[in-house]
DNA sequence: AGTAAACTCCGGAAGC
DNA sequence: TGCTTCCGGAGTTTAC
């Protein structure tokens, strides 16, 4: 599942092979993949220059000079690339852009069909479609602010998911950052304490600013497959149901918190009484 | 108004 | 082997 780490891992590969290059052709478009704007607008990306490439939470996006951009919805299974136009094409590649002067292109893949991509018109300051709508950035979020977005009566972990309060953790990290901090999902936010509330926060970027670092963890073996190593052995929670927590030896258990699987330490997250 | 749950999209994986 | 079931990011709908 592409959340933050992994979108930022994303958006630094094609900002070393994109930025400042510029689309020559579309070879493919699948149409019911566009979220937003139309498929009309997809060419006036071609013989322009990049200059932009970033994500919102867990969303890459690049743009043009005129602010216009494409922001890409990962889903569960999107995945984004640059190749070689001679790189055999994998089953459900949505988008395919050729770059000008090269033989290569930029592809997105997506074989649920969860994500796609729109296109926006960034206008000054006001946020485009796609990216606007969304949370402040968990590793900028003050503590006062976060203060804030906790002040509400909801599930915490249905909180940390809500993209429209903070934007970029899913199911794995806010798995993560819950069992750091020692809360259980299902504590209402506007329970939670100051100490938790700023444990909370420290426990968020710690577990963001390490994934990165590892490149995320699930998705970055086709992008770096002689790379470092992924995030994946220093889950704590999340997939080890029935293993022993390596805090407390007390069996990590499963369950059900809005809707998601979730990965608890019932020792170390006890339940809110 | 704010919250929560159900439903939708889809195909790979797991289970039988 | 071939079927059925499960799963989920995010938008929408429905019900408190």
């Amino acid at each position: 599942m592409p959340e933050l780490p992994e979108a930022e891992t994303i958006t630094r590969h094609l900002r070393r092979e994109l930025l400042n290059k510029r689309f020559a052709r579309v070879i493919h478009c699948r149409r019911d993949v566009i979220r937003h704007g139309h498929y009309r607008e997809l060419r006036s990306f071609l013989n322009t220059p990049i200059t932009r490439i970033d994500r919102r939470g867990k969303r890459p996006f690049l743009e043009i000079a005129d602010g216009r951009g494409i922001v890409f919805f990962l889903g569960m299974t999107g995945r984004l690339s640059v190749c070689d136009s001679t790189t055999a094409v994998e089953n459900h590649t949505h988008l395919r852009l050729q770059l000008g002067d090269s033989d290569r292109e930029l592809r997105f893949n997506d074989a649920r069909r969860f994500g796609g991509f729109g296109f926006y018109t960034r206008r000054n300051e006001c946020e485009p479609v796609g990216i606007d709508g969304l949370g402040p950035e968990p590793l900028d979020v003050t503590a006062p602010q976060f203060r804030d977005i906790c002040a509400r009566d909801r599930q915490i972990k249905a909180l940390l998911l809500d993209q429209k309060y903070i934007a970029g953790l899913g199911n794995i990290y806010a798995d993560e950052s819950l069992f750091r901090a020692g809360i259980h999902p299902l504590t209402p936010a506007s329970n939670l304490d100051a100490k938790q509330v700023s444990r909370l926060l420290r426990a968020i970027k710690r577990v963001l600013t390490e994934a990165i670092e590892y490149e995320g963890t699930t998705i970055i073996n086709y992008l770096h497959p002689d790379g470092p190593g992924n995030f994946q052995t220093r889950l704590r929670v999340y997939g080890h149901e029935g293993e022993n927590c390596r805090r407390c030896k007390v069996p990590i258990e499963r369950m059900q918190v809005a809707g998601r699987s979730s990965f608890v330490c019932p020792m170390c997250q006890p339940p809110a009484a």
